[in-house]
RNA sequence: GUGGCUAUGGUGUAAUGGCAGCACUGGGGACUGUGGUUCCCUUAGAGCGGGUUCAAAUCCCGUUAGCCACC
């Protein structure tokens, strides 16, 4: 068993644990920084360690497209290309198919679509998926799925959610019989642990669909089990019924995986749920565009109000950034388009993202989540209403 | 001193005599399994004084300033 539960909070649905993957052993709940390309964008793998990074999801389909698998079969693996040796979870692409709707076709045998790079054309299978994951060398590995849109009609949301169980099956099968050589080089931290492969629970916003995805998932067998057509536009509160609900149907004994979420609001709540893993490029793309995360909310650092404000993006931060720089400085970076303000934010903001999950999994191995939870959210709303202040 | 040219948001520039537009800057917003140095919204303008005309950034006169040429 790869997946240890090492506690269950008593006064909520969250809980501890530890996943084993070959690259490392991952403390959960966690969040995963998004390195689509190789690289979590603007952050060197020594500032990831610095933030106590314990696994990066990268995408399939874009490695695929460029580099190109050859080239990172020639660099050894993607550990070795970008020098990361702790855990990837690579996504299949699933989530691209669904994002770059306009050049796809997808049929009951896998996807057609032209590539946004240059037009051509390519097919994805479930299975063709999985070898592309194993050539790259992933701790993790996830199954081409179907996302749908938010609102979608049911009759939709039940073919998406039929087919991706269908894939699931297959790209089960496809792991066990291919002949790519698995995680079973010399060094690893675990050489006996083999690549895992999660299973995508759709279903949209239909609890009964939701529930029949989880429960046919679970008799096929997964490592673990992902939320997938999450956040795709959907009402906040609708989010939080989904994957509550979604959750009392899944497994206990496996992690589970809310994909593609979210915003510090959104993780904790999940959390709650029984949600152990995440993904968002929120911390990176917001920061990037100027937007912090604070323990008092989230301040736009570009606007004037920080000209001259000589304080640190969060007075209660520990990270360099925070040590060594001022918001004055910052927000002039960001203005003036300069490399290192995009550097800072999202440093700080992984930083920030990667903590919260740290109090968060203290907390719950202490019994106190709920309270860390009101605690968490009475602060982080003062930016909101005291700008003035903060 | 004489002649010529020019003058439009903070900056740089468009517009047959017919709703003064664009870019940058400034001010805000957005962003959820990354097509993102991105995207959206927005403040702000005719050197000054007259005249012609239904109507003037546009035509005419004067004036001021800048530039160019000549003396």
């Amino acid at each position: 068993m790869s997946f240890n539960l090492i506690h269950q909070d008593k006064n909520s649905n969250a809980r501890l644990g530890k996943l084993k993957a070959a690259h490392g052993v991952i403390d959960t709940p966690i969040f995963m920084p998004v390195g689509t390309q190789g690289t979590v964008k603007a952050l060197t793998v020594r500032d990831l360690e610095e933030c106590s990074a314990q696994i990066i999801l990268a995408n399939a389909y874009h490695l695929y497209l460029r580099p190109g698998l050859e080239v990172i079969k020639n660099a050894g693996g993607l550990h070795k290309f970008m020098h990361w040796d702790k855990p990837i979870l690579t996504d299949s692409g699933g989530y691209q198919v669904f994002s770059l709707a306009k050049l796809r076709k997808v049929a009951d045998r896998g996807v057609e679509f032209q590539s946004h790079i240059d037009g051509s054309k390519h097919t994805l299978t479930p299975e063709s998926v999985i070898e592309t994951q194993l050539t790259l060398g992933s701790d993790i590995l996830m199954p081409l799925d179907e996302c749908v849109h938010y609102p979608c009609v049911r009759d939709e949301a039940e073919v998406a959610m039929r087919r991706t169980i269908q894939w699931a099956k297959r790209s089960k099968e496809a792991l066990s019989q291919s002949r790519i050589p698995r995680q079973n080089e010399v060094g690893l931290a675990y050489p006996a642990s083999r690549n895992l492969l999660f299973g995508i629970v759709q279903g949209a916003t239909y609890p009964d669909l939701r529930k029949y995805c989880a429960e046919e998932l679970a008799k096929i067998g997964f490592d673990g089990y992902s939320l997938g057509g999450i956040s795709v536009g959907e009402p906040q509160d609708l989010l939080y019924n989904i994957v509550q609900t979604t959750c009392e149907y899944l497994p206990k004994e496996f992690p589970r995986y809310l994909m593609g979420v979210g915003t510090p609001e959104d993780m904790i709540s999940a959390v709650d749920c029984g949600v152990d893993m995440f993904d968002c490029v929120v911390p990176t793309r917001y920061g990037r565009n100027g937007t912090v995360f604070t323990w008092r909310g989230k301040i736009v650092v570009r606007n004037s109000p920080y000209i001259n404000d000589l304080r640190p993006l969060d007075e209660e931060c520990n990270c360099f950034v925070c040590r060594d720089y001022s918001r004055s400085y910052i927000r002039h970076l960001l203005n003036a388009s300069e490399i290192l303000g995009a550097i800072l934010v999202s440093y700080h903001n992984i930083y920030f993202y990667l903590s919260l999950m740290e109090k968060a999994r203290a907390a719950i191995s202490e019994d106190r989540f709920s309270d860390f939870k009101k605690e968490f959210f009475a602060a982080y709303s003062i930016a909101k209403t005291k700008v003035e202040d903060y």
